[in-house]
DNA sequence: ATTTGCAATGCACGTTATTGCATGTTTATA
DNA sequence: TATAAACATGCAATAACGTGCATTGCAAAT
C-alpha cells in the first residue's frame, strides 16, 4: 500500500507514485498504470520515458523495472570510473617501498590499489576487505593478513570492535584508508560512524597515511570525522584537479601526487 | 528466496529473474522456466539466447549455466566442476535451517554453497575465506563475520593461531569444513597442517558437521588428519557415487545425501 | 477580456517487439 | 544406431511502442 487510490493525479504525482511502486513491487506495467490513473497508456509511457531519461528506472517492453544497480549499490560502484581509479592506483603504489607492511581499507579504489601493487616486493598487506584479499590471493608474492570482525555489506569489509582490536595488534608502514570525503581544512570524513572508527584505528596503527580519492570526493565533508589533515601525509588525486585545490592541501603540509591523465 | 512467484512477468523481467536464479542456483532448465513464467519454451529459449549473446550465461542442452570469467589457475579450478558443485551446493543447503549460525571454510565448493544459501533466512555466516565473504556481500539478508589471520594463498583463506583463536570465540550450529580427502574408516584429511588445525577448530566450534565433496576426494587420505568420521554428521556427495561407497559411510553412522544428477 | 504560450493529453498511423506454432535439424542417451 | 527431447528457423497474429497532430485547460502577458 504505497498510497491509497491515485485515480486522479497530476503528472508529477503519477511519476512519484510510479517510483514508489517500483521500489515496493519491483516493476510496473503500463496497462495497469493507465487503468490506475485513468489515463491513456500514451500518457503513462510518457511518464516512464521521462523517468528513464532521469535515470530513475529502466523502460522495458510492457512497462518499467527499477534500475538493477539500485539493489546492489556496492557492486555498481565497483566498476565505476575504472579508468580513473586504475590511474590513481598506479600513482599511489609509487609511494610503496620494498618489504613494507601496508594497511588497506575496503573500497573499490583500494581494490584497484591492491591490483596495482608490485609482486614479489616483500610486501605484507593487512586488510579488512574480502575484496582486497581476493585480489591479492589471485596474485603472487604477498603476505596477506585478514582483519576479522562483523562485515558491513554496504562498506564491503569488517568493522566493529573485533576489527579494531585486530588492527591494534598491528604496526604498519603505510595506510590506505578509503575516504568518503576530504577537505583541506576539515580533514577526512566518513558516512558511517563504525567505518570512521575503523579508519581512525588504521591511521593510528600506521607510520604514514596515504589518501587516494577521485575528484568528486574533494572539498566536501560527511557526517563523521576520521582524521585531521595533519595526520594525512600523502594525497593522490586525479590529473584534472585544479591548481587552487592542490595548493590548499600543499599549504597544509600534505604531499600531493597527481595521477597521469586518462583518456576515457 | 530470490523473488516470490513471477507467474506473470515482463519479458525483460524474466531475463533478470533468470540471471538471479543462475547466480543463486547455478543453473536453469528451460522446461522449468517455461512452467514458472507460463510461457512456451520457445520464449524461454529466446531469452536464454539473448542473455548468452550478451555474454551473461552459457547455453547448454536443456537450459543454461552461469558464465563467470575464469582465467587464472585458481579461478579455473573454481569453476572447473561448476555444474557438479552447484548441484552439491543445492543439496547441501537443504540441511540449513532458519536463523542458524554457519561456519564456512575456504574452497571452491564452499563458495558454491554460499552462493546457494537462501537469502533473508536469518542466517549468520562465519568464514575465514574472502571468497565466501564476497559472495555473501553481493547478496542480501546475511549476517557475515570474518575470521582474521594470516592468509594462505594456496588455501584461499585465513589460517594460523589468530584464526583459530577467533573461531574459539564462536559457537555455530552447522560447520562446512572443506575436505581434501575423506574415507569411511580413516576420516577427514587435509594436505596442510595449518589447514588441518583450522578445520579441526571449526568442527569443535560447531554443533553439527557437514562434509561436501566431489567424487575424486572419496576413499582417499592425505597427510594430516582433521577428524574421525564419527565427528562428521552429514556427507553430501555426487549423484554418481556407487552404492557400496555410500553404504560404507552410512554404516559408520553418517547421514549421506546424494546431489541430483547433472547433465553437464 | 483577449491573446499567447505551454504543458498535457488522446488519437491515428506506421513501426517494432514478442509470442506460439509448425517446420526441419541437431543433440543426448539408451 | 535408434529415438525422443531439445533446438533453430520462418511465419503470422498480437500487443506494445514512437511520432506527429489536434485538442484541451490553464496561466501569464497583452
Amino acid at each position: 500500500m504505497t498510497t491509497a487510490t491515485p485515480d486522479e493525479a497530476l503528472p508529477r504525482e503519477r511519476q512519484q507514485w510510479i517510483l514508489e511502486r517500483l521500489r515496493s513491487h519491483g516493476r510496473v506495467v503500463s496497462a495497469e498504470l493507465a487503468q490506475t490513473f485513468r489515463v491513456s497508456e500514451d500518457a503513462v509511457r510518457r511518464d516512464l520515458r521521462e523517468l528513464a531519461a532521469q535515470g530513475l528506472c529502466k523502460r522495458v517492453y510492457g512497462g518499467a523495472l527499477p534500475l538493477s544497480a539500485a539493489s546492489t549499490p556496492l557492486k555498481q560502484r565497483r566498476h565505476e570510473h575504472a579508468g580513473q581509479k586504475a590511474a590513481l592506483a598506479r600513482k599511489a603504489v609509487t609511494l610503496v617501498r620494498q618489504d613494507q607492511v601496508l594497511l588497506i581499507d575496503a573500497g573499490s579504489t583500494n581494490a584497484a590499489i591492491a591490483a596495482a601493487l608490485p609482486e614479489n616486493f616483500g610486501l605484507t598487506v593487512v586488510t579488512n576487505a574480502p575484496d582486497v584479499a581476493r585480489v591479492l590471493i589471485d596474485r603472487e608474492g604477498f603476505q596477506i593478513v585478514l582483519i576479522g570482525g562483523r562485515i558491513h555489506a554496504g562498506i564491503g569489509g569488517a568493522v566493529g570492535a573485533q576489527a579494531i582490536k585486530d588492527i591494534g595488534r598491528i604496526r604498519a608502514d603505510l595506510c590506505f584508508p578509503g575516504a568518503c570525503a576530504i577537505d583541506a581544512e576539515q580533514g577526512l570524513w566518513s558516512f558511517d560512524s563504525e567505518e570512521a572508527l575503523l579508519k581512525r584505528a588504521m591511521i593510528e596503527a600506521s607510520g604514514e597515511t596515504v589518501v587516494v580519492v577521485t575528484q568528486h570526493k574533494l572539498g566536501s565533508a560527511a557526517t563523521y570525522q576520521v582524521a585531521d589533515m595533519n595526520e594525512v601525509h600523502h594525497l593522490v588525486i586525479e590529473h584534472a584537479v585544479g591548481r587552487a585545490t592542490r595548493a590548499a592541501f600543499t599549504a597544509g603540509g600534505v604531499a600531493v601526487q597527481r595521477a597521469d591523465a586518462v583518456s576515457g
